[in-house]
RNA sequence: GCCACCAUAGCUCAGUAGGUAGAGCGACUGAUUUGUAAUCAGUUGGUCGCGGGUUCGACUCCUGCUGGUGGCUCCA
């Protein structure tokens, strides 16, 4: 037998016998790696830690590493699923796999798994971890395998390993058995700590026309403070919940009486959205860009024409009939933009059209994805269609990817995510007209040097995509800015434009929304900036509080200088006190106080006080003034 | 749409052997003239989401619907 060579991240080799295992290699290093280690990596394949290894490049994977985590939750779902069969014997397993942040497992419990049974699974996890039993891993043949889980009774395992058809591992805990690739953790102790957080449903392989499973969510850690640390970002996250700072700061409202999924925009909400679409339009007549604007409803041969019909109908609301003609409620902008641009004769030499508009759709959405601001039936989208010449598309692909995240950044979102998605299955136009679109987006993103992912398949109907995701301040994403290049509509409308030739070619179109919707962007803004909106948005941006009615005679003074500068100010000369005015304020979420009081009177100041920071002593109005004018034309983001 | 859960005053919530509801905040009125996150007192406020059923009697039990929450599927 030939011995094992082990090299280690730091250049050097070592001769190990044959049979080493990660665990008898950690045996002889030092440090925290040697508790730490959940799993090792031999030339990017993994095993558990008592897996016999190879030669080759070796690496442990601790929690803090994505692979170790999903080593972590991998092994804390088997725990959950055997704390399942303990609680409901009769439980039938499908999936456990980590996910980004935890970790589930679909089950047919044969009854319904209620969040009451939650603390009983978790007792009995907590049993299997105080047991501290080993994973062990095991492999078998296919017939051996099917024999195991059909006695089990555990069809969906049998079925897995059919489909399968090659011999699969199992990983043993005690008495559970579970069909699994691997790695695990070595033992169950090292699932110190963990919570249980949800009940879901979840289709068996995800196909709506399977029966339906419960999913089972769950978070573990190595550490209580991870444990801890994760639980109060849900509590923050619940607290920066637009849904409810929407009511909270009276932004917003969603009401049974207009329907779901219909937005009602507050004077304050409805303020900030006028702010957003200030700035919107200066940005766009900056950047070329003309403004149009079209009807909300348009007959039935229109979206036959569009190919909205054969390929959007489900998401449309249904016709109405007028004068014995049928409409339809639009979905989508672009056909009405598409006629404008048919409306005369169009020269190569005016090319590229872009033209946009603040355009209010609406979309049959499944009454269970409808969610706050953020998924909706009504909304406005930043729309706009560019028309183009073949010759000039990657240059407009490369100015759309500079514009979108430009904007975004303005908005403070500077951490985004860019993914290119291609043909989907179901799709109109032609494939070397797909190739080409798809070449020019991914052209322009390497061009602007912008890092992004394929999502194959994800396309639209007419051509494929970019999407930007942004992250809010807690790290989650929301899908926004969206550029589509578009073969297809240019030729279900047959427009062109006559060429340096005197012959007529077809314009290309490009769709896109940099916000995507107001409706969601807006959701995504509150939460960004957990409702305490930067001085440029701030629908109140100064309260003036006078302490006691001596000092309202200079509060007005100072608050109608305020309106003169454009200052968006509030004179708050309540009769409370000073302490109760400012709690307002700061829950309210307005930027600044001025709080005035004999004192400032006298030497014809104010105190100025800033929300979350709190007194920031005796300042002069005038300075303050130009400083607020200066933070405001500066958009800057606190 | 599907699975689980939920729906009591404007908001947050209490109210299980089934006997027609209660708190805090808010709003309103008055007193208080107050120095950096809640002054005090009083008043107001609910066909307990909607419809059916069981019962002498339903906020409470059953059932249908509507809406919401977390997911699945789908998407800006």
């Amino acid at each position: 037998m030939s011995d094992i060579h082990i090299t280690f991240p730091d250049g050097s080799v070592k001769k190990y016998e044959t049979g080493i295992t990660g665990q008898d290699v950690l045996h002889d290093l030092n440090g925290r790696i040697k508790k730490e280690a959940v799993a090792v990596k031999v030339d990017d394949k993994l095993f558990d830690l008592h897996r016999a290894l190879p030669s080759g490049k070796i690496e442990f994977l601790t929690f803090d590493s994505r692979e170790g985590k999903d080593v972590f939750w991998h092994s804390s779902a088997h725990i959950m699923a055997h704390a399942v069969k303990n609680v409901f014997p009769k439980a039938k397993l499908a999936f456990g796999p980590p996910v980004e942040e935890g970790f589930y497992y679909d089950i047919d419990a044969g009854q319904s798994i209620g969040t009451d049974d939650l603390a009983k699974i978790e007792e009995e996890m907590q049993v299997i971890v105080n047991a501290n039993r080993p994973f062990e891993r095991d492999e078998l043949s296919v017939d051996e395998a099917i024999a195991i889980f059909k006695e089990k009774n555990e069809d969906f395992k049998v079925e897995q390993i059919e489909r399968l058809g090659e011999p699969p591992a199992i990983y043993r805990e005690g008495d559970f058995i579970d069909l699994c690739r691997g790695p695990h953790l070595p033992s169950t102790g090292y699932v110190k700590h963990f919570k249980l957080l949800t009940i879901a449903g979840a289709y068996w392989l995800g196909d709506e026309k399977n029966p339906m499973l419960q999913r089972l969510y769950g978070i573990s850690f190595p550490k209580k403070s991870q444990l801890d640390e994760f639980v109060n970002r849900l509590e923050e996250a619940k607290k920066r919940d637009h849904r409810r700072l929407g009511r909270e700061l009276d932004l917003f409202s969603i009401q049974d009486d207009i329907g779901p999924g219909l937005v009602l925009w507050h004077p304050q909400g409805a303020f900030i959205r006028h702010k957003i679409e200030e700035f919107w339009r200066e940005r766009h007549l900056k950047t070329g860009y003309e403004f149009v604007n079209s009807p909300h409803i348009a007959r039935k041969s229109l979206w036959n024409t569009s190919g909205h019909l054969e390929f959007f109908s489900e998401n449309m609301y249904s016709s109405m009939e007028v004068d014995e003609q049928e409409y339809l409620v639009k979905p989508m902008n672009c056909p009405f933009h598409l006629l404008i641009y048919k409306s005369r004769t169009r020269s190569y030499r005016d090319l590229p059209y872009r033209w946009a508009e603040l355009g209010t759709v609406y979309r049959y959405e499944r009454s269970g994805v409808l969610h706050g601001l953020m998924r909706v039936r009504g909304f406005t989208q930043d729309d706009a269609h560019i028309f183009c010449r073949p010759d000039q598309l990657d240059d407009e692909v490369v100015k759309l990817i500079d514009f979108s995240t430009g904007m975004l950044k303005a908005f403070g979102f500077d951490n985004i995510d860019v993914y290119l998605s291609t043909r989907p299955e179901k799709y109109v136009g032609s494939l070397p007209n797909w190739e080409r679109a798809t070449e020019a987006l991914k052209n322009g993103l390497e061009e602007m040097g912008v890092p992004y992912a394929v999502d194959p398949g994800e396309g639209v109907f007419y051509g494929p995509k970019v999407d930007i995701k942004i992250r809010d301040s807690i790290g989650r994403s929301w899908q926004c800015s969206t550029i589509q290049v578009d073969f297809n509509e240019p030729e279900r409308f047959d427009i062109s434009y006559i060429g340096a030739d005197g012959e007529k070619h077809q314009p290309i179109m490009i769709h896109r929304a940099l916000l995507g919707s107001l409706e969601r962007f807006f959701g995504v803004l509150i939460e960004h900036y957990a409702g305490a909106f930067p001085l440029w948005l701030a629908p109140v941006q100064v309260s003036v509080i006078p302490i006691t009615d001596g000092q309202h005679e200079y509060a007005k003074a100072v608050h109608a200088q305020l309106i003169e500068a454009d200052i968006r100010a509030e004179l708050d000369d309540r009769n409370e006190k000073v302490g109760y005015k400012i709690r307002e304020a700061e829950t309210r979420k307005i930027p600044y106080m001025l709080i005035i009081g004999q004192k400032e009177v006298d030497l014809k100041t104010v105190s100025l006080r800033k929300r979350h920071e709190g007194d920031l002593g005796s300042s002069n109005l005038t300075e303050l003034i130009a400083l607020i004018q200066d933070q405001v034309n500066a958009k800057s983001s606190s």
